[in-house]
DNA sequence: TATTGTTATACTCTATAACTATA
DNA sequence: TATAGTTATAGAGTATAACAATA
């Protein structure tokens, strides 16, 4: 249903030049709504994926994340030491780690979600039902995009 | 037509928490999408909102892009001695200078947003019609959110 | 005294290049 | 030789605190 013409193109480009500075500006505080005690939004999105997806290896994680492998090494670093993730050496390969939260992990999490989602939350409260609904369809339109 | 009820509520929550790790991981990338002579996603964001809402103070724009005075006086400093913008001291308030985005500054703009865009509309081009205006459709609603 | 902007400083985020360990 | 991950290094992005200039 996308059919390449030139008047689709133009308006494709269009869209991506309006849609880019739109999202900088939205994202750029919700970065630094961080409490001195917890922990940032990088390491709270990649504790997410470990909870929702279940354990993987380091190199998987950065995958999905779409950060470069040191990158989730220098993550990965700080999480295990706040025993927020655990590594297990995968016996059948022994350069790979599988990584796994753990009960701290997902406690912290979880009063994390609650502040965070307070600040977002509560803008999220000035729109209307239905353009908080266009936001919720165009979540996995995201992650199509961030995909491959 | 935003009834605070506790259904709703919860519903905003968890759209809060879904939103926010889909967003990070599609804008990660996008941020590291830069040529090396070009300039970065923030200098181009500074500069797209004078072209397009035209010259104003320093502190205008800090807060138009939701970063700290501070902030800006840095991207203000690389923009200047590009030749991107240029100030003039505002005679009725030497405190204040104004700021306007030069012809270079619109060449620049241009020749970025076509290598920008080539590679964002590429992913776009990956969408459907249907998926494609549901996104234009959120613009709105994301500035909205940043606003105030 | 209040406001606008700048300087100084520091921390987060992220990448590339070079390296190590294992397969 | 190829792959998974780490270490070393550096640059972009952003903030807070302290300061200077002007109103």
């Amino acid at each position: 249903m996308s059919a390449p013409t030139k008047q689709a193109s133009n308006a494709t480009a269009a869209l991506a030049s309006a849609l880019r500075p739109s999202l900088l500006r939205f994202t750029r505080p919700m970065r630094s709504q961080r409490a001195d005690e917890s922990i940032t939004l990088t390491h709270t999105s990649a504790l997410v994926t470990l909870e929702k997806q279940g354990a993987m290896s380091a190199g998987d994680l950065a995958a999905f994340e779409r950060v470069q492998p040191p990158s989730m090494t220098k993550i990965l670093g700080t999480l295990e030491q706040r025993g927020l993730v655990k590594r297990e050496v995968d016996p059948s390969d022994r350069r790979c780690a599988i990584i796994a939260i753990t009960d701290s992990g997902r406690e912290l999490l979880l009063s994390e979600r609650r502040r965070r989602d307070a600040l977002l939350a509560q803008r999220l409260a000035r729109l209307t039902t239905e353009e908080r609904a266009a936001l919720r369809a165009v979540i996995p339109i995201f992650d199509k995009l961030a995909a491959e």
